[in-house]
Parts: structure tokens; sequence; C-alpha cells
DNA sequence: CTATTTTTCTACTGAACGGTATAATTTATT
DNA sequence: AATAAATTATACCGTTCAGTAGAAAAATAG
């Protein structure tokens, strides 16, 4: 065993708690404090587990990109046609979205756009996030063309950028308006942009 | 004119300014002395003539929405056909979010995204705003559809949420990343949802 | 047992926050 | 000129913030 007294709390139950009021208030408007009463612990204990408040941030999301990232990624699996496993991606997304037991929207999206230029390694760590998810779909899509289920000519990081941005903006939408059946809309609608044999018509 | 000592400040230049640094840094990270100092005056001052921190986000709310959101639905005047009037807006909001003399993404995104649960009047402004721009979507839609535009089947509410999405997705999208190619890729990705003769088919 | 290591809690620090009292200044009204 | 009304700047209020000292407590190691 370790040497000293042992920790009277579960880190990874504690960065539970903290992704949780990260994800409800926002980075700056949760206070250490704030963090520390939902683990139920002291201001001490959090900071000697954590460090300062950004590593607790940078914890806290890497977290919750490994639970409920690595999630709505797994829904793809059983899929064999490149659609469908597209489409069970977003469908998984609108289940997480619209889940009432969450905090409302996606706290990637949310810090994405709080956190802009608060620090280099918060940056960076969102926009790999965001470059990690258009990846996993790139790799899907194209193991989609291999495979003969989309026309050999279709621009794959296009439709990856863009299911991608369906995510976005459903985070969007579920952070003011979590309905399910609005959600669902949005994907239907996403589902048209699929290339077909003919070429695409211009307005 | 008015009765006391004249205010040495343009309020609409001042409100310009607080656009920008809400705009920059968001509502909880920007501090009433930032807004202050941006616009070269004392708290006291700023105090006077717009009330509380509140009172003056949601003024500089209203003075973006007016001058930035006006400006994108009006780039759908000139359209007669509806599908060139919905480029012609996401156009716009592409030309927008790419300029790099403004912050980077869109204020009302940010603060949708970062204010939800502040207080009660900040969440239905923001509501409204979004409702707003479905609703200018959504009259423009029933504009074309009446002019045989479009197919009379055509679900106009959900192409209204879906067009309101993409531009969410873009003002994600550019605030990491405010490239105008990658933008204008989701534009054209959006493009193809428009509904034709036949039955959309599923997947 | 004693010594060492680590966590715990209380209490604190200096800085920044939103907001304001107050007095001086500048205007129009009388 | 005297008064009233409004804006200005300085200086301050109480609170909250991120972060930390320091001592007590709880474990292992010898």
């Amino acid at each position: 065993m370790a040497r000293g007294r042992p920790r009277e709390f579960d880190p990874e139950k504690a960065l539970d708690r903290a992704v949780e009021t990260f994800w409800q208030r926002g980075y700056c408007a949760t206070s250490v404090n704030d963090v520390a009463k939902a683990i139920s612990i002291t201001k001490p204990s959090l900071y000697g587990a954590f460090g300062n408040k950004e590593q607790l941030f940078l914890s806290a999301l890497d977290r919750y990109i490994a639970k409920f990232g690595g999630c709505v990624l797994r829904a793809m699996a059983g899929k064999a046609d490149v659609h469908a496993a597209i489409r069970a991606y977003l469908d998984a997304v609108v289940e997480q979205l619209s889940d009432p037991t969450l905090p409302a929207g996606c706290l990637r999206v949310n810090s994405t756009l709080e956190c802009r230029g608060f620090s280099d390694v918060i940056d960076r760590k969102l926009i790999e996030y965001q470059a990690g998810f258009e990846q996993a779909l790139y790799e899907r899509l194209r193991q989609g063309l291999i495979q003969g289920q989309l026309p050999v000519e279709s621009d794959l990081l296009a439709l990856a950028r863009f299911f991608v941005g369906i995510v976005n903006a459903m985070a969007v939408r579920a952070r003011i308006n979590p309905d399910p059946s609005v959600l669902h809309q949005l994907v239907d609608m996403s589902m048209r942009v699929w290339p077909n044999q003919e070429s695409a018509s211009t307005w």
C-alpha cells in the first residue's frame, strides 16, 4: 500500500462530479470551492489531488471525452453500412443530449466557445478533441468508400466535417432546448447530404 | 438640451466596445472594469449609463443582434430564388465569421452556451434570438414554397431549424478555426438537403 | 514504539470582483 | 448669480476568488 495517509475519496468519482459542475455552469462560473463541495471534500484536498483550477479542468475534460465521447463513437461499431453507422453515431449523440439526468448540451462544445484564448494548453486540447471526432468519422467514411458504399469521388473530409458540424449544431440547440424530436429532425435532414451517383446541382 | 452635465462619451460607441469585449472573452471572464477600460471611461460612468453588469450585457447583446444579425438577414433581400436567398444568407454568415477584424465566433452562440441558467431574462433573450432567426428563415422558405420553388410537401420548419443549425455549427467551428474555405464547404454540404420531387430514401 | 509520509481540515492571504458613497464639475433653468 | 440636475473621478465597501501555510490525523516502515 502507499506510504502515507490514504486518500478518503475516489479520484475518478471526484472527477465525475467535477465534469458535472463544469458542464452545468461553465469554467469561469465554477469556483474551485463549488467543485470541492460537489465532491464533498475540502479545497486543499482537491488541490492536492488535481493541482490548480486549470489542471483540474483539463482532467475533467479528458474524463468527459473518454466517457461521453467514447460512448457515441462506439455506437458506430456494429453497423456494416456507412450510412447506418453515421446515423447510429448521430442517434447516440441525440440520446445523450436529451438525457434529462445529464447537464444540458456538451461540455466540449461549451468549453470550445467559452475558453478560447484562456490558455494555450486548453485551446490545444479542445482543438484536438474536435480533430479527433473528425478523424474518427473520416476513417469510418473511408471504410465505407472502400467497400463501395459511397461514390469514389466523394469528398470524405467535407463529409466528416459536416457531420461534426451537425453534432456541434445539436449541442448548441440542446443547451437551450434538449427536445429529442427536434434533434432527430436535424439528424434526418443531415442524412440528405450523402453523395449520389449524379453530380450535385448548383444554386 | 438635457438638464445636468452632458455625457462625455457616445453610449452607442460605448456599447460597441462592450460587444467587442464580451464577444472576445465571454460574459464571466469580462469584468465591468474591463469594459470601462475598453470604452476609456470609469466604472461609475458605465454604471450610470447602463445599470449593472447584467443590464450592460443585455444591452450589448441587443446591439450585437441589431448590427450583425440584421446584416446577414438583409443578405437575403435581393434574391428572387429561395435557394439563392438562403445561400446568400449563409455566405454572409461565413463572411462575418471569417472577418479577421471581428472577434472569433458569434456572440449569440457563445452566450447561449455560456450563460444558460445565469438569469431568466438572459435565457429568455437568447432563446428569442434563435427563434427570431428561425422565424425569419421560415418566412423566406414559405415565400419560396408559395412561389413554387419548393415541393408543396416540404417541411419548412425542419428546413429553417436545419439552416439555423448550420449557422450554429459554423459559429462553433469559427471560434477555433475561422477559415472561410472550411466554412464554405459546410455551406455547400448543407445546400444538398433541399427537398426534391422524389421521396427521400431511408438508411 | 518511533519516524516518515501523505492526507485532512481550519484558517488565512492578497487580489479581483460587482457595486456605491461622495464630492467636484458642468450644464440648463430661474 | 443662485439653484437644481446630471456626469465625472476617487476612493471605498463587503464578498468571493484562486491558492496556501500549518498543524492534526492516519497510514506504512523500521
